[in-house]
RNA sequence: CCGUCCGUAGCUCAACCGGAUAGAGCACCGGCCUUCUAAGCCGGGGGUUGUGGGUUCGAGUCCCGCCGGGCGGGCCA
C-alpha cells in the first residue's frame, strides 16, 4: 500500500483551516521548495487567507500550525518566510515510494483513466509527401508522438494522424518533375524548372518508371513545350525578381498542363507511382525513427466523398460566405480573423483552405473531446482562420488546440549546418539520425519547449561523456543493471527490503525524486510539454549518478544491500517509464 | 507598417498557470584521484531576468511604452 504525502497533507489543511476559519473556501495549494532548507513541501495557505482576513500572514500561519493534527508522516512543521507553512516528511514517508515504484512497475506515474475516458487526436508530422522528412520534421515527429504517448499515459484515449496533402499543386509539380526526369533518360531535354524538385529522389523515380514501362510515357520536347509559357533566362547572381518568379509559376503551370493532356490517363499513373513511393519513403523513415501513427487521413479522400464541397456549402447555407472577384469568400473576419479568406477560387478549384476546413470538420465529427494540430511555426496565422471557421459551422473551437513548433538549427564542431532548401541540399532526417542515432536525436529534439527556436548540437549528441545528457540518462540505467548483474541475487526478493536501511541525504532526495514522477507527467501531459519530462530524467539521472559516487550500493551489510538495490530497481523503473514516452532507449549496457 | 512569439549567468536552457535567497548543464577557477560499481569525483565564483513605467502584501511571470530578434501578413501549401 502506498500513500500520496500531498494529498496526505492536503487533508491535514483542511482540517486545519475549518477548525481556524469555519467555512472558509480556499484551494490548498502544496509545492515542492526550490530549497531542501524548506523542507519537502510547503503551503502559502495562511498566505492565500491574509488577503481576505486583512491579518498578519505569520499569525494565520501560527494558528494553522497550532491546529494541525498530529501525523506519524510528518517530522517537522515550520513557519518560514513570509507565511509560508513547510513541511518535512518523515523517512518513512519518503522511502515508502520506492516500494509504490516496485508494484506499479510499467504502470508507475500512470494517470487514472479520465471520467468519461476521453478522446484525444493528436495530428503531425503531416509533411507533403514530395521528398524527403527535414531536420523540422524530426522535431515535430519527436514532439508529436512523446507527446501523444504523454497523454495516453496520463489517461487519455489517444488517435495519431498524419494528414497526406495528396491533392494539391505541390503533388503535380512532384509528379511534373519525376515525368521530366523521365524524358531526359530518353535524352530529350525539357529544360528542369528551378521551381520543381531537384532532389535525387526524383531521377530514381524517373529510372523507376523506366524500368517498369519503358518508352511508353514519351513525347518530344517540343510538343510539351509547345503551348507553355516561356520561363525567364536564369539572372547571373540566380536572384529571380518578382515577375519572373511569377513567370516561373506561370511556366511551371504550363508544363503540369501540357503533361496532363500529353499524357491522358497515363498523368494518373505518374502521379500516383510519385505519391506512393514518396509516401513509403516517408513512413519507413518515421518507423525508423520509432514513430507510429495509428490514421493516415488523405486530403484527397475529402474531395472524392465531396466533403469540401459540402463544408463549404454549410459555410454558404449560413451565411459566411460572399462572392467577389469570381471567388468565394469566407467572412473569417467575423470570428477574429484578420482578413477574408478565399475557400473557392474563380477557376472554381477549392483552396487549400476549404479542405482544411472539411478535415477539421471531419475530426470534429469523429467525436474527439480535443484535437491537436502541431504545426510548424511558419503557420502560426494560419489558427484565426481554422477556428473562425469551426466557429462558424457551430463547433466549438476551444476544442482545438494547436502547438507550433519552432525551427531547427543544426550545429557541428561550433559550426552551424546550412540547410538550403533550394536545389535540395537540406539535411535530411534521415541523414541526421545516421549521423547522431535515433535516441540522441529524439532526446536533443526534447530538450527544448517546442515554441523555442532549436540550436541542435550534433557534436554533443554524438559525445559518449557526461556532457551528453541522453548519455548520463541511459548510462544512469545501463549502470543500474550493471550493478545488479553484479549482484546476482533475486530481484524479486527486493520489494521485501526493509527501506527504514536508507538514511542517507542522497538516498531520501532520490526517494523525492521518484515522488515527483507522477505529477511531473500530469503536468507535462495538461501544458503539452514533453520536454519536462525530459528534464526530470536528466535531474534523476544527476541524483542517481551523485548517489552512487558517494555510497556503495553493494554495502557489506546485506539489509543495507537489499534495500539500496530496491532503491536503485526503483530508479531503474522510472528512467525506463520516462525513457519510453520520449521514444528513447533504455540500454542495458553501454 | 500590422499581427504573433520571444529576450533570464560568458554559452545552451529551466523556473510547478503571482510566492521565499531566480535554478541546472557546459565553460571558468580551486582541490582530490594506486576507488575497478564503466561517463573521473568534490567544491567555488558568476544575475538590476533587454529597458522604462504600472497593478499589490509579493512580478522573470500580469498590463502599457520603447529597444533588439524569429516567424507570418498569397485566389501557395
Amino acid at each position: 500500500m502506498s500513500f500520496d504525502p500531498k494529498s496526505q497533507l492536503a487533508g491535514l489543511l483542511r482540517i486545519a483551516l475549518e477548525s481556524v476559519v469555519p467555512g472558509a473556501v480556499a484551494e490548498i495549494q502544496l509545492e515542492r521548495p526550490k530549497q531542501t532548507a524548506h523542507g519537502d513541501f510547503a503551503t502559502n495557505l495562511a498566505l492565500q487567507l491574509a488577503r481576505a482576513a486583512k491579518e498578519n500572514p505569520r499569525k494565520i500561519a501560527e494558528r494553522l500550525v497550532r491546529e494541525l493534527p498530529k501525523s506519524p508522516w510528518v517530522e517537522k512543521v515550520e513557519i518560514a518566510g513570509a507565511g509560508f507553512i513547510n513541511f518535512t516528511l518523515a523517512p518513512a514517508a519518503k522511502t515508502q515510494i520506492v516500494q509504490a515504484v516496485l508494484d506499479g512497475g510499467v504502470d508507475f506515474g500512470k494517470g487514472a483513466v479520465l471520467a468519461g475516458g476521453r478522446k484525444v487526436q493528436v495530428e503531425f508530422v503531416s509533411a507533403n509527401p514530395t521528398g524527403p522528412l527535414h531536420v523540422g520534421h524530426g522535431r515535430g515527429a519527436a514532439y508529436g508522438a512523446s507527446l501523444a504517448s504523454l497523454l495516453a499515459f496520463a489517461g487519455y484515449e489517444v488517435c495519431r494522424e498524419y494528414y497526406v496533402n495528396d491533392a494539391g499543386r505541390q503533388m503535380d509539380i512532384l509528379a511534373l518533375s519525376t515525368w521530366l526526369r523521365y524524358l531526359e533518360l530518353f535524352g530529350d531535354f525539357v529544360p528542369f524548372p528551378p521551381n520543381a524538385y531537384q532532389g535525387g529522389y526524383v531521377r530514381e523515380m524517373a529510372e523507376q518508371i523506366q524500368a517498369a514501362h519503358r518508352d511508353r510515357y514519351v513525347h518530344p520536347a517540343a510538343a510539351v513545350l509547345a503551348s507553355v509559357p516561356p520561363a525567364p533566362a536564369r539572372p547571373d547572381d540566380g536572384a529571380y525578381s518578382k515577375e519572373e518568379k511569377d513567370q516561373l509559376e506561370a511556366h511551371l503551370d504550363g508544363l503540369i498542363n501540357a503533361a496532363k493532356d500529353l499524357l491522358g490517363e497515363d498523368w494518373a499513373y505518374v502521379h500516383q507511382h510519385a505519391l506512393t513511393e514518396q509516401l513509403a519513403d516517408c513512413r519507413e523513415d518515421l518507423e525508423g525513427y520509432g514513430v507510429h501513427f495509428d490514421c493516415w487521413f488523405s486530403e484527397r479522400s475529402l474531395y472524392d466523398t465531396g466533403m469540401v464541397a459540402k463544408a463549404v456549402a454549410e459555410l454558404e447555407k449560413r451565411g459566411h460566405i460572399y462572392l467577389q472577384d469570381g471567388a468565394k469568400w469566407f467572412r473569417s473576419t467575423a470570428f477574429g480573423d484578420e482578413k477574408d479568406r478565399v475557400v473557392q477560387r474563380d477557376n472554381g478549384l477549392f483552396t487549400y483552405f476549404a479542405s482544411d476546413i472539411a478535415y477539421h470538420a471531419n475530426k470534429f465529427e469523429r467525436g474527439f473531446d480535443k484535437v491537436i494540430d502541431i504545426w510548424g511555426a511558419d503557420h502560426h496565422g494560419y489558427i484565426a482562420r481554422v477556428k473562425g471557421a469551426l466557429q462558424a459551422l457551430d463547433l466549438d473551437a476551444a476544442k482545438l488546440d494547436v502547438a507550433l513548433v519552432q525551427f531547427v538549427s543544426l550545429f557541428r564542431d561550433g559550426a552551424k549546418v546550412s540547410m538550403s532548401t533550394r536545389s535540395g541540399e537540406f539535411v535530411t532526417l534521415r541523414e541526421l539520425r545516421a549521423e547522431v542515432g535515433n535516441d540522441a536525436c529524439r532526446f536533443f529534439y526534447l530538450l527544448r519547449r517546442c515554441d523555442q527556436a532549436l540550436d541542435f548540437d550534433m557534436t554533443l549528441a554524438k559525445s559518449e561523456t557526461s556532457d551528453n545528457p541522453v548519455y548520463s540518462v541511459q548510462y544512469a540505467h545501463a549502470r543500474i543493471c550493471s550493478v545488479l548483474a553484479q549482484w546476482g541475487g533475486k530481484e524479486s526478493e527486493l520489494p521485501a527490503a526493509d527501506l527504514a536501511q536508507l538514511q542517507g541525504a542522497k538516498e531520501l532526495a532520490l526517494c523525492a525524486r521518484l515522488a515527483e514522477f507522477p505529477e511531473t507527467i500530469a503536468a507535462a501531459a495538461q501544458e503539452y510539454a514533453p520536454h519536462t519530462v525530459a528534464f526530470y530524467l536528466r535531474e534523476l539521472a544527476a541524483d542517481f549518478h551523485g548517489w552512487y559516487n558517494a555510497e556503495r550500493l553493494l554495502a557489506e551489510d546485506e539489509a543495507v544491500k537489499r534495500a539500496r538495490l530496491a532503491l536503485a530497481v526503483a530508479v531503474r523503473q522510472v528512467l525506463q517509464n520516462g525513457l519510453r514516452l520520449l521514444g528513447v532507449a533504455a540500454p542495458e549496457t553501454m
